[in-house]
DNA sequence: GCCAACGTTGGC
DNA sequence: GCCAACGTTGGC
């Protein structure tokens, strides 16, 4: 079992919005990075939890988890001429990009702010963390899931 | 809204 | 295969 980090931004889709799907699940659609795919096709198992991150939201920061719902399947968004994540260069009989469902486990009491993780010590190093960093799906290690986890049910 | 950092595209 | 131009991400 691996662990995650998943980022969105909340304006796009937020936790709650997850936590109002139905069965609290939703395919993760429109990732079009080639690693973050690479992580959801190749390494993601049902079962595997997840960060939920919000990006580009005030503060940035963890909110909660999730968890992998699904095995990998295509991304029905990349074939869908109106949707803004459509890629025309993408063969139907070979589909580019891929994605897992995801289903809400529970909101953290506060959110962990960015600034906040970026005070731990021990967390120096996380992909989350390192500057320039900006993908959207990432490995937790075990550690620092333990790390994180911790500060969110303390706080 | 700005812009740094990064990823992708496409001409050569 | 290089790299300039462009597009995107995401914190601030």
């Amino acid at each position: 079992m691996k662990r995650w980090l998943f980022k969105s931004e909340p304006n796009e889709f937020s936790i709650w919005d997850l936590q109002k799907c139905k069965n609290q699940t939703e395919p993760w659609d429109g990732v079009r990075n080639y690693q973050a795919r690479n992580f959801m096709m190749k390494e993601c198992q049902i079962g595997d939890p997840i960060f939920f991150y919000h990006s580009n939201a005030k503060p940035p920061g963890i909110i909660g988890i999730a968890e992998v719902a699904s095995k990998p399947y295509a991304d029905f968004t990349q074939f869908d001429k109106k949707d803004k994540h459509y890629d025309p260069k993408s063969d139907p009989e070979n589909p580019r990009w891929f994605l897992v469902d995801v289903k809400f486990v529970k909101e953290f009491k506060n959110v962990l702010s960015l600034n906040e993780l970026r005070d731990i010590k021990s967390l120096e190093g996380m992909v989350l963390l390192r500057k320039g960093s900006r993908l959207s799906i990432q490995p937790v290690s075990d550690k620092e899931w333990g790390i994180i986890e911790n500060l969110a049910v303390s706080k």
